[in-house]
DNA sequence: AGCACGCTGCTGTTTTTTTAGCACTAGATC
DNA sequence: GATCTAGTGCTAAAAAAACAGCAGCGTGCT
């Protein structure tokens, strides 16, 4: 069961759940850089949700909507596009990428502390 | 100066082009998952191209076309992107995810050594 | 009770995207 | 030099997406 692909509005709209965690419309619109109507953001979000992407909770009168995907697999399958488009699969290389561009955020230093955590999460994962 | 927004065409193409770095209509074609014809490709490159996001050189009677934006460039703006949407900008978490999605390739060991490379690098450049 | 407000359901229209097809050109082959 | 092939330019049609508007419903307020 394949989900469906995502036009570009819809891609939009899931940026900003996945941002967000959930959001109502209102919410949405107020996110989107160049919002439509009030109704046809609706309408956008109830194709999302018949498509499977999303579903909704009803808090008190409006509905607050939210992926469907654990954000855990969401972020993976985008990293996992990323890299094949950008990197060529090579993890190695958008970590560089990474550094350079958050420079001030990932000095080495923090690097190998994030090792460190990463050796501690593997050993306590067997 | 903004380019103009992709479709969800144009999005597949541009991936394709910045995977392979530059490819002539056939080789995107046989890139695609689900490839329209021929000439529907060949169209949407067009468009590509007047849009500015594409450019082609000739290759005898051939076009092979490339992305106009420096792959440097491209990759920057993608993190960026991955980064906000869904890492709440933290490049942290985003290595995390990194290393946990690829462990085979990346290593506590191996995000030691990329430490030095980004310090030794960082070096070099004052 | 009546009214205003904030929301959803639905549907029709317009615009954009996606697509295929036809005409033409240059080079290779026989 | 006729023909076949592999390309391109351009255009029109079909399909998908994006959008706005109207009707209805429940809740809270006066």
């Amino acid at each position: 069961m394949t989900l469906p692909r995502l036009t570009r509005r819809e891609r939009q709209i899931m940026d900003v759940l996945f941002r967000q965690g959930e959001a109502t419309v209102a919410d949405v619109m107020e996110a989107l850089p160049d919002p439509p109507s009030y109704s046809a953001v609706r309408a956008t979000m109830r194709i999302l949700e018949e498509k499977g992407h999303i579903r909704h909770r009803e808090d008190g009168p409006r509905y607050v909507y939210l992926p469907r995907l654990e954000p855990q697999r969401a972020r993976r399958a985008a990293l996992e596009h990323l890299l094949e488009t950008f990197f060529a699969g090579s993890a190695e290389q958008a970590v560089m990428a990474l550094a350079e561009l958050a420079d001030a955020d990932l000095t080495p230093d923090q690097l190998v502390r994030l090792a460190d955590k990463i050796r501690k999460a593997g050993e306590e994962g067997r």
